[in-house]
DNA sequence: TATGAATGAGGGTTCATTCAT
DNA sequence: AATGAATGAACCCTCATTCAT
């Protein structure tokens, strides 16, 4: 699930740990790669810092990933698994309720989501931007396209297909923006709950009244 | 380290250059690296390959600018300056205006300025995070930020701070998302002017019907 | 250095297969490195694409050869140990029979042993100059050279040690440098038969004739 | 003409040098290559061992030569260039004389010019096989092989393509293979004179008498 | 005995920056 | 003022060899 597929790629994980002393050994050097991002970014990152955190030699980190960029984008893979989960676990819930309670939900699920994920989806991608090639699991932006657009669709069938696609890049993207921005400047006036409260009605306000 | 250990900062320009002809090497250095920016991106942009593009020994880059990180921070000062003026004048203009039209003609604006200053406005602070301690000028975010904030206080006057704050946190995310994004994914569904349109009545919607 | 300080030298094998499941791991991984030698050559090859076509593991492969120098040379030793059978036996079946037939079968059986070991005998002292040192094993030309120098003081008793010496150097290097290129280049205007034909008659003047 | 054609490839000289420092550089890293492989090989010879020998840091290496290989690569046209001229003056030297001459004259130089280019020509590929691709020079063996055929078809102008062909190829190997040899091992029995009356004597009677 | 995990000393290469001319 | 030569500190990666299980 997470990407380690056994293909040979420069971007895939090397082999499948076997004994249980390396699964522990690829945690670490993910573990480690991951903190030392959320500090000084990727680009930087060099394997050296990154096996010295992790507590072993440079050598084993190439037993376990072909390249420096193959830990990334095991972090990468990790990441969008995890949240494919939780969103689809999310629409499942959402489906059936009224659409204020169910907006609620959802932006709150996805601010979550964005705390937790938005170096490895985000940064890491804007950082190293020749990575983009080798991700082959969906980003979780476009997981939540598909969701969003599948309310959407459930919610007012009534719209074409062209309609149903406008209206779905604007909540993506006022959704997205909002939520990114707030984790970033955490700004005083506002409190999570406020910012979704808010959030949500801006969101419900669109989606009723509609374009038009 | 560098050698500029005398109060002129690691980041800045080292000499104004007086001479015409130095103001060309300058410019062209600029120049050189913004087009090449436009095509590899910043992260691995070398100074040799600028040296080269602009037509320029390396020795002579660096005597207009102490290190490559100089470079571009140059860009993003002519970016944000040349900014502060379109906003400035924005104000000015909208100000006095129904809010449906000043509210359209802003984001207009904000489309066109994103367009030209995105590389360099957001790329580059992207790739390079460790250039935001030394971006001294007023990043364009901010800058709109700050008029969106006085067209607001203009415009709704019985606001408290707070109220203003963070009324103006949603407009401000949700013009630059939508914007952000449409500008990099060009989507099918829309054109310019729907954009606009559809932006600028969710804009209007919100600050008029406002928080409750 | 290597944990083999007693008196076993850095290499030769380190312990001698007794069981039948030892053997056919020595057996494995000598055939391993021949076949792949044989694609790519010895000096890229590797200890882990060694183990790996032999179907064991690394660490097996260090119980039975302290190096990976040490399968090299083994097959080196191998290779001289086949070949001095044959030569031997060479000597006694030509020696009494007319030069002309004589030198006919030794130039045939010398092409066929440089078909079968080329790649042991040549190609691996060429590429892994190092190696010769530990060569315990007398090289196949020195013993070539020895054959034909008791061939030639069978024939021509009457010749001294130097001019013994200087006829074999000649004859030597010509059966060589013609076979090792035929070998090589497998020229289109000749056969295997053709080209045995007429270096023998080659050698046979060169022989009968003498030097003056 | 020593192959610094200006290309991009991974095997040639990455610019040219213009000033005379940087030819002085050029030259040192070269001869250093050269004095280290002499000595151990080119199969292990670093950049660092170059770079050391030379005087020059690895940094500058990387200057003039695009990768390790090109610097051996280098050498190899360098050397071939050389041979030409010698190649094409001896054919035209030897051209007119009658044979017993011609070829003593022939075999002496080709002595020379193995003592002198061995190393580069021989050893070096040899070792790295790989070379071989990005080997554009004519070797030095095809050069003498062309030379020679010239001649057998000057001297023997009845006998057909094939049989030039023939009596080119062995005549080739006898004189590379009994060269190649005496200066690797200069055995005592012989001097350079009469190794090269010897080996001339037995280069004429094959070619005079023929085959059959 | 056999395995696979772990090691670490380099190897080739790059590139921002400095220096001599 | 300008050039291009020179530098050297890193960086990514490999692989023979050793070790723990």
């Amino acid at each position: 699930m997470a990407g380690n597929s056994d293909g040979e790629g420069r971007y895939h994980a090397r082999k499948a740990p076997r004994q249980s002393r390396s699964k522990t050994t690829v945690e670490s050097i993910k573990q480690a790669a991951l903190e030392l991002a959320a500090r000084g970014g990727f680009a930087g990152l060099t394997t050296a810092a990154i096996a010295e955190r992790a507590g072993v030699s440079k050598g084993s980190l190439y037993q376990y990933f072909p390249s420096r960029e193959a830990i990334f984008l095991a972090l990468y893979d990790d990441s969008s698994a995890k949240m494919a989960g939780a969103m689809k676990e999310m629409f499942s819930r959402i489906r059936d309720q009224p659409p204020e309670r169910g907006i609620k939900q959802a932006i709150r699920l996805h601010l979550a989501l964005v705390r937790a994920h938005h170096l490895v989806q985000v940064e890491l991608m804007s950082e190293l931007p020749e990575l983009s090639a080798g991700a082959a699991a969906i980003s979780y932006e476009e997981r939540a396209a598909g969701v969003s657009r599948l309310y959407i669709q459930h919610k007012y069938p009534e719209l074409n297909a062209r309609e149903v696609e406008r209206r779905n890049f604007f909540v993506q993207e006022i959704v997205r923006g909002c939520i990114y921005s707030y984790v970033r400047v955490q700004p005083e006036a506002l409190t999570d709950n406020s910012f979704v409260d808010e959030l949500a009605r801006i969101v419900s306000n669109y989606t009723m009244t509609g374009a038009r």
